[in-house]
DNA sequence: CACGAGTGGTTTCAAATTGAAACTGCTTGA
DNA sequence: TCAAGCAGTTTCAATTTGAAACCACTCGTG
């Protein structure tokens, strides 16, 4: 899933709200074939669903189930890293904003009484 | 960099504290040729850095930068949705919790008030 | 209602990437 | 001292990618 260069760029257009087909290949750039590979994969992962367009014509259209729509701190992680550190000064970016204020939207990593911490403040548990 | 299969399956060992080649080589069972490879590409782009083992044995070891170390949030996050959908049932999993009062660690998306949000709630603006 | 453009693919084929295995030289511990 | 481990590199076959051509269907326009 996140084993390829494409699968997560479709996931962040999809949260962006782009469904189509053609609309995806002209975003990102991709061989169509690829695109649909990678879109038949999604499909089968349960994390796209291909269902009737709703804009009233006979074409078709890719949304996010649940399962994908759970993925949406990954794509917002990705996001604001690639916004701090893939650019170099003046380069064209954007920002993920609250619909409501307009002001832009944090991630935090917490502990469970909803204080924010860091990799030194975690470690990892195998579970049987 | 999220464009392959075996980089962030490396930032996330790195954040487990793995350090060493051969311990990422075992740990994720892929070829050494590639492993040189990601690494090398990992250091260039300023996530890891090369430096002397901190054992005193004469190799080296690769550790985190800040910039690596910003991506916590995003192993976080992809850690979380591959815990709850990428087992059926009884396979090992694992979990992340606070050092101090080993309970789970949470991630999440919030407005600038600290109020979790969803991706409805979201949009994104270009920005020049 | 004909037709040119757009949609949503599939097929084909060359080029790039991956992965397994063998090989190398240095280090470590017994 | 010497076998095993570390940290790679080289080689080569197999898989994956990407560009381009092709195809069938649909839409809007005149």
């Amino acid at each position: 899933m996140i084993g390829d260069r494409w699968s997560l760029l479709i996931i962040r257009d999809a949260f962006d709200g782009i469904r189509r087909f053609s609309e995806l290949q002209r975003n990102l750039g991709l061989a169509k074939n690829i695109l649909a590979s990678r879109l038949r994969e999604l499909v089968a992962q349960g994390i796209l669903t291909m269902g009737p367009a709703t804009d009233g014509s006979a074409y078709h259209e890719y949304t996010l189930t649940a399962k994908g729509r759970e993925l949406f701190a990954v794509i917002v992680a990705l996001r604001t890293w690639g916004e701090t550190h893939l650019f170099e000064g003046d380069e064209p970016r954007s920002a993920l904003l609250d619909v409501k204020n307009e002001l832009p939207v944090r991630l935090q990593v917490t502990n469970a009484a909803g204080e924010p911490i860091s990799s030194d403040d975690a470690f990892v548990r195998k579970v049987s």
